[in-house]
DNA sequence: CATGAATGAGTCTTCATTCAT
DNA sequence: TATGAATGAAGACTCATTCAT
């Protein structure tokens, strides 16, 4: 996607359309404004991508990627499945609940048409480690019988939901709400 | 004396963007598109909304109380709360499946700055039905002790997500899969 | 230009396209707005004028045909030229000055391409009486031996200037600054 | 590095607007057209101004300033007032009358709501050296003891209306013309 | 390789005029 | 004849992308 040279360029340009988002909504990120905000030249940013649509690619999978290894970073493999699953969803949760701003990139693009097939195609793929974790408790019996895809879609969605909810209120949820969302999360997943 | 409104054409307009957004993605939304898919002038989109954006709010609502009339019909009061849960959801399972361009829109707005105030807060009052069912319910300890709404939010989530893979993986989900789901779902909430 | 029928209503139209001048200026002169203005249908302008060009044509002549009849009606031809002059010219001044608004829409117009050949004749027809008035005094030798219609022309603008300027500095004409205007114009006349 | 703002363009936009006012009317002052006329692409424009409004705020400011610089630079120090007052009125005539686009241009928007209160104010400071000129005069006895911004409008709007008669009826003004339309205004002021 | 001026197709919206009722 | 909804050709302005420097 990005071509190497000079990666802090990059960022700085993620950055900057991460804020911009944040700041003025998705209607106003254009790419002058993103050279701006980045303090590069406009034209400068196809230096690094071929053009809009592919630097929105490339930011969608780096924020996929990013909040993922941030999930799995908390994975602490001498502890039981269940403990690691309220840390991978806590973790997830707050994430969500802390950048916005990234959360509501993702999902505002997770089902655009800009999106290639390949980036979508990406994206699934990093969902495999927490796919093989659901996988092997359910052969532990500790998971319902139900393919894992589809578990972890719902807890993602509904877990995102709340999370939106709670930003869209402007309520801050206190820990017995975060216990709440997470019962209901563990509830519908466990046998 | 002169011609009435036809208060029809509103419709034409909601069916033609609704259309243009399936086919093209939501960036081909032009007035000109709508207008034209739509048999209408361009200019006379404005007899009936005042700008895009005022379309674009009514539409929204639109679909959402389309949606949640659609539900509630299936509402039958002599049932348990089981069987009438397990409808309101089916139903609106199948509705979000068999008429993605309709939730695909809702979902991409829900969170847009397009969106206004007062059509949000329209929007959340639709919910309150749903909310009265789930308190009943709660009275009768057939659910968690968790906030409704919270419960309300996480099980639209998780089951759009889970409609969502589906469509975007080009699935056509089996009994059993929407059993699955539902059964996910179930778990999450009941006691 | 204007069929006969309704005078009333062509005069609740001028009345109207001169009102939104005053209020919002020339660029919000619109077809709609001039007959909401007049509580009149939109299309029933085109009852009384072929068009907007042949409105603004019709008001901008009933405008100058009024305000010489204004002028006119103060003529006492018992009386000597000098003191009739002064009258003439009071009533122009003063009606320029408290009627801004036609005062401007004239201004805006004479040299407008929308005003037809045809208009402007008859608009320079209007002038006749003055011309003879000044002709009359030349051959008492009372005024410069020039042209009249450029003693007229510069009378005129310089009068329009001066009330031009009063108004953009919203500055209340006295006694004496009328007197002195009075003093420059004829002066610049008299033999 | 880039190519550096030809400020050129802005004259070549200010030839074009002029041409095209000349040409069609204003009311085909449009940006399509100008940037046309000029060579330009139409949203180039817009890196110079801000948007028509600010374009013809600036024409008109440069169009004034222009024409005063014309007026002042016959001005002779070392010869009497009259002498002076002549050439310079001389000049404003004749520049009229050659450049009809250029005083019509300003006489159609000096009065016009499109006009910032900023330009209107730099406008007026531009009168400035006119002031002190006839201020000098009327200290010398050599006119009439009546305030100098009234004379100067007063023989602005005359002469104006004098030259517009010309162009307006397609006469050439001969010497004797221009020297009758002169003695009238040179009377106005005189003590 | 960086820059940012230049491009021009495309966007929303307005409005004089027409025409069905 | 009166009405005002319908029309669609402009208009001002935007913005992804190109390209001269």
């Amino acid at each position: 996607m990005a071509r190497k040279k000079d990666l802090s360029k990059i960022h700085r340009l993620y950055d900057a359309a991460l804020q911009l988002v944040q700041e003025h909504g998705f209607h106003s990120l254009t790419m002058a404004q993103v050279a701006k905000q980045a303090g590069i030249a406009t034209g400068s940013i196809y230096t690094y991508f071929q053009g809009k649509e592919e630097m929105i690619n490339a930011l969608y999978l780096h924020l996929k990627l990013e909040k993922m290894q941030a999930m799995l970073s908390v994975y602490q493999p001498e502890e039981s499945f269940l403990v690691n699953f309220r840390q991978l969803w806590l973790k997830y949760f707050l994430l969500s609940y802390q950048e916005p701003d990234k959360m509501h990139f993702i999902e505002q693009y997770t089902y655009s048409p800009l999106l290639s097939p390949q980036t979508r195609q990406e994206a699934d793929r990093l969902l495999t480690p927490l796919i093989n974790l659901l996988e092997s408790a359910k052969q532990e019996q500790l998971l319902k019988d139900i393919p894992a895809t589809i578990m972890i879609q719902h807890v993602i969605g509904g877990t995102l939901e709340v999370v939106k909810y709670f930003l869209n209120h402007e309520i801050t949820p206190q820990k017995n709400d975060i216990e709440s969302c997470f019962e209901i999360t563990w509830s519908s997943i466990k046998k």
